[in-house]
DNA sequence: TGTAGGTATGAATCCGACT
DNA sequence: AAGTCGGATTCATACCTAC
């Protein structure tokens, strides 16, 4: 397992994240926001190839009514499984897993996250604010969701202040964004403070990697896997970065 | 079917959910917030008295149980899509639904919303904002949500604005509360926005009854179904001081 | 009327003791 | 043993009281 970038809290593998997970040293904590689109991500029946595309819940046009046909959430259920299962064996007693899913995919994700083995602890809302598309006499789909939970027991920690349930912050321009996805840094900083302090965070659908430039910038060390070649180049720029106090 | 209260806007009846629903003329609308059987991780903790569940240990106000909220999960699934279904009988083509439920019963709500034959259009969030229950070093819980979709296509309205999908307001103070679970009324007022003008909103799960003085204060018709008859007393009480203008 | 300080409490959760 | 029960604990916030 050779990185494709490296310092001393960050360390970046450029691969497949089933196949990698299980090589991973024992974290702290799993974070991460993996492809949870509704079609044409899944290439026969294999789930072990799908990592193909990303795409945003912000671009969908306009939604698709539930038809009935669970395919391709039954397939993400599988998939979501397959990979939280792996990163159980790897994760420290206490580890929280946080995983970031849009309305239509809570269920599942919730569902997928207890069926890995890990403990659901609750759902952490981020709040887009509003800004998003009208949407006629209807309540305004501008949340994201973080299904999160424990391997195990939870670790008590004594934080003196409490971690918001829901946060707001609107969702970076399209003009500021290396990934379609991307979180802003603020949503991760939030999501830190769940973590111990020194803890080691894995991201295996890093993306642009803001979770682990949070994490570095917040004390943690931090491990990134991502498929596609030119994310990990992205990621590792803005961690390096971040070396020199250049980020923000 | 006789009413325990009715007025130009509003009606109440005394009995249960199951049982009335399909003897409710044509609605527009189901508001709800039916007792969530949540409070705790283990069956135990949900077993216990309501107030022993959702009331701090040293609150000093007394404050009254209320029923049916000691259902487990397989239970609760089953008992919303039956009224759900029920409800989707004397539903008009494009009514709406809005389920309250907590983070740990929106899978299930979400699932029980579709089994009983209702399109699954989204989750709204109303967010209680710090002011919650503290969890040293977790994400406070401190929304609680509204799994919404409608009977067939939309109907679509032109607002003029859009209607927020994430809502922030605190909580009632326990001495404001005639019900343990009571929603400020600015709550109920943010969804009826979700409803078309004079249209009929029910409530099967009526409680103090908030869902009928935001229906008749904004110019809709309700009505609302309760099995304890002290919170039909409330209810009618508080329903009948908006007729004079007195309340709030 | 304003400001500062004290107090009560939240649709929880955890854990140990008891039946 | 598994199931029940009860007490301790967390802190931001609204409200009340006193100056």
């Amino acid at each position: 397992m050779k990185p494709y970038y490296q310092d001393d809290a960050v360390t970046i593998y450029h691969g497949e994240a089933l196949g990698l997970v299980p090589l991973l040293p024992l974290f702290d904590a799993i974070v991460t926001d993996p492809p949870y689109s509704t079609g044409g991500m899944y290439r026969g029946d294999r789930m072990q190839s799908t990592v193909a595309k990303y795409v945003s819940s912000d671009t969908a046009a306009p939604r698709q009514e539930f038809t009935g046909d669970n395919r391709d959430q039954r397939s993400y259920l599988a998939w979501v499984t397959l990979w939280m299962t792996a990163a159980l064996q790897r994760a420290k007693a206490g580890s929280v897993a946080c995983l970031f899913t849009d309305w239509r995919q809570l269920p599942t994700t919730t569902d997928a996250l207890q069926a890995g083995g890990w403990i659901w602890r609750g759902v952490a809302v981020w709040d887009k604010t509003l800004k998003a598309r009208p949407a006629a006499g209807q309540f305004t789909s501008q949340a994201e969701y973080i299904a999160w939970g424990t391997c195990g027991p939870t670790e008590v920690r004594q934080l003196g202040y409490q971690i918001p349930g829901v946060f707001r912050a609107p969702a970076p321009d399209n003009a500021d964004r290396d990934h379609i996805t991307q979180k802003p840094l603020e949503v991760m900083r939030w999501v830190m403070d769940a973590i111990a302090p020194g803890g080691l965070v894995v991201d295996p659908f890093m993306g642009s990697g803001t979770t682990l430039v949070a994490a570095k910038e917040s004390g943690r060390r931090a491990i990134g896997i991502e498929i596609e070649e030119r994310y990990c180049e992205i990621a590792a720029t803005r961690c390096s970065q971040e070396v020199l106090g250049l980020a923000l």
